[in-house]
DNA sequence: ATTACTCTCTGATAATTATCATAGCAGGTT
DNA sequence: AACCTGCTATGATAATTATCAGAGAGTAAT
């Protein structure tokens, strides 16, 4: 990680061990024995991040795994002309490094707080020693990847097979169904930061948000949205 | 693998064990023993496929471990519009299960020979068997994944923020410096595949090549091109 | 209070890309 | 031969999307 001056409890270290009831330990370390967890909890060290605060930056060394405890954030990637891609986001349980960690010794992608989020974060060598003592271990990481980049790799397609309407709808859906599962919402991204996920133009993204509004598909008050008419929204995510 | 009329060779099994020189002894399974590595060596099964054969069929349960061997395969994935969606090519020594074999129990893509290819397969059984017994060569597997999902990902983000000269220009470079590595070479994709590939229309791709030709960029005779000023098309690859 | 931001929003216009129509050509089939 | 079919190719036109310009609202800093 980058010395970030917007970053804290850099020095915080375990304040509160609450791995007793961390759903981890059924997800991720099913397969490591009671006592090896009791020693990843005693060096595993939580951290907090504000919306908006950098939990990664892209070409920092990778040496440590990092997981999401609680909230959301978004990996992103700078291009060559200076804007930004949004990659994909990530919620609680997913790891964060996993989509850098086994085949660079750098982060390709930068990660970034786009609610209050907690991480808990491993030494990796403390977790490449586990999984080369731990094939079982090894192989629930395997599937780790393979279910978060199946899930990155299938968004870009669809996202890439629609049009403006259908992309803008695919990212309500994506947020009303996937990440908050509910109707109502606050939206956790601008305008701009869609138009970076779904490589449209943010004047675009407005306006058909407006559009949607005006057809009565959704309501708009800023960052919060209603989804009205959720039959209307996947119709135009599948067809339009 | 679906029953399928076109598929040659189902019966042929180990037809010429090659195995001595194989190349996948030093990337894949660098970490198993070879007394090991002769067993799996009998067990794999060795097959040909022609131009245009489908090797693999989305919805067909994974219950093989298929790696090139020689040739060039296309991934791909229809959308429920009943068109095709290209998510990569694959070249020795690829796994072309990687991308499902560990995150879902059926194939999510299909995967068709755009080259005369030669592939070999092992029952998946036999592979997660020494996945789980041999962490380091789970360790290898992970790193083999997350390279081929990697470059997935990156080539996706690069083709998102292109224009369509752009997607091209980078479809062109991407067959003659990552694939053929030489500046002329046959174009192993229809123009229609390549619009499945880059999210475009067959006729701009078409239209796009001409434009191409006649700037004096490239030189095409039906499906050999040949790269005249690939310093133009790089240019016009990142900033066009 | 003023300045300087960023974000949201809208309209007008330009550029890009898709659609539709047509045609030549090659390969395969009857 | 005549008839498919798929691929390549081009032009005209329509649709989509981007760019440019401007404006209000909010927020932070001076």
């Amino acid at each position: 990680m980058r010395v970030n001056e917007t970053r804290v409890n850099r020095a915080m270290g375990n304040t509160s061990c609450t791995c007793e009831y961390c759903q981890l330990k059924n997800i991720f370390f099913a397969h490591v024995k009671s006592d090896e967890l009791t020693n990843i909890c005693d060096l595993k060290v939580e951290r907090s991040f504000s919306k908006g605060e950098s939990i990664i930056q892209e070409g920092d060394p990778i040496t440590e795994f990092v997981y999401m405890k609680k909230g959301l954030v978004k990996l992103s990637k700078a291009t060559i002309d200076g804007k930004d891609q949004i990659i994909s986001f990530s919620k609680p349980f997913d790891f964060v490094s996993l989509l850098s960690v086994f085949s660079s010794t750098q982060y390709k992608y930068s990660v970034t707080a786009i609610e209050q989020t907690t991480v808990c974060i491993l030494q990796l060598d403390v977790v490449r020693k586990y999984a080369e003592e731990n094939a079982l271990f090894a192989m629930d990481m395997m599937s780790n990847i393979s279910q978060m980049t199946d899930k990155i790799i299938h968004d870009s397609l669809e996202i890439k097979r629609k049009h403006l309407k259908g992309r803008i709808a695919h990212v309500l859906l994506y947020f009303s169904d996937y990440i908050y599962k509910k109707d109502e919402f606050e939206l956790p991204i601008s305008r701009r930061e869609i138009a970076e996920y779904i490589g449209m133009t943010t004047e675009n993204v407005i306006r058909t948000l407006s559009e949607f509004r005006k057809d009565e598909i959704i309501k708009i008050f800023g960052k919060d949205i209603l989804i009205a008419d959720k039959k209307r929204l996947k119709n135009i995510s599948e067809f339009g």
